[in-house]
DNA sequence: TTGCAATAGTTGCACTTGCAATCAATTCGG
DNA sequence: CCGAATTGATTGCAAGTGCAACTATTGCAA
């Protein structure tokens, strides 16, 4: 869904008349049809709020995680790799990422003079302010988008199952 | 985040020490975190699973949705809007996706001789045999990363929730 | 009929992505 | 100290993506 981005979407149900009668051995239908409503929901999801960021902010989803990353820590600053592995993209990917933020005037580069391998991504005063101005209308397009879908209980149990899920799943991403 | 393909990531906490006093008004912490932990999962998911059906298969997730569609279809063929709507892609990425998968000789594609306008994807034999051959690990893929985190009680419940937030965001791909 | 609107797909374009190779700086073994 | 291995980041490359503009075909209205 590339957001944009990214292909998101999938099927894999009535596989069976396929594959043979043991298809649901290979993957219970409880857990298919699970897959496949996880895939559209976030598919749905981040498509519509990716074009919204992008249409009242001139910003991309992965722009506002990297700056929300920033914003969270210390000195508004982080190096490459942290904020790489932070953000869930690769080495490369964020160094295009910064390269297109730094045009912006949103983020600064700079060599660290204690170790100089380390780079230090930098949030600047002007990117402090175009996130401050793009995460209220963010914020409450998640809200509406995909908290509004369930009462609070039913998303608290939500968090826990993906976070279970997420933790069977835990590898850096960049080997 | 995906899969190849589509970033994957993002962190919205920890903003009210940025926008105010009053950032949880615009997005409740619970929802926060649920968003959260929903793009952790699906990025973490996908991006192995991803990886694994490539090495294995030599098939992108794209590849393989858009071949389970067409194998789940009668006489294994698919409109080309059809094809587009159902693996969530636009017609512009499915044009492109069925040329790379028409290369390998696993899909065809066939002018519509009552309607001139019309594009029918047809899987081929070979393209079948392919699918089958790639659908057991992937599935086995899917019920270890996905499946094998909840108890199936709390899998139709996850199921259930993520349903309803794709439900409130209805709305076709190719506007 | 004829000509305009609607529909189905494809293409031009600008961008984004990740992997592998590479460059640069540091650290460590001898 | 010095060269090899390690670590941090960037770049070449080959993809993949969506939007908007375009072509082709059909349908419909006068």
């Amino acid at each position: 869904m590339a957001t944009t981005g990214k292909p998101v979407s999938a099927e894999i149900e009535a596989l069976s008349a396929v594959l043979g009668t043991d298809a649901s051995k290979l993957l219970d239908p409880t857990v298919a049809k699970a897959w496949i409503a996880l895939l559209t929901a976030y598919g749905r999801v981040t498509r519509a709020l990716s074009s919204e960021l992008m249409d009242s902010s001139g910003m991309s989803l992965a722009d506002f995680d990297v700056m929300a990353q920033l914003v969270r820590s210390e000195e508004y600053r982080l190096r490459m790799s942290e904020l790489a592995d932070a953000a869930l993209i690769s080495k490369s990917g964020l160094t295009r990422r910064i390269d297109r933020l730094a045009v912006n005037g949103w983020v600064t580069r700079r060599r660290c003079t204690e170790d100089g391998r380390v780079h230090w991504a930098t949030l600047t005063p002007l990117g402090l302010r175009a996130f401050k101005g793009a995460a209220p209308g963010h914020l409450a397009a998640v809200a509406d988008r995909f908290g509004s879908a369930l009462p609070a209980s039913e998303m608290e149990r939500l968090t826990r199952d993906l976070l279970k899920i997420a933790a069977k799943n835990a590898e850096p991403i960049n080997s």
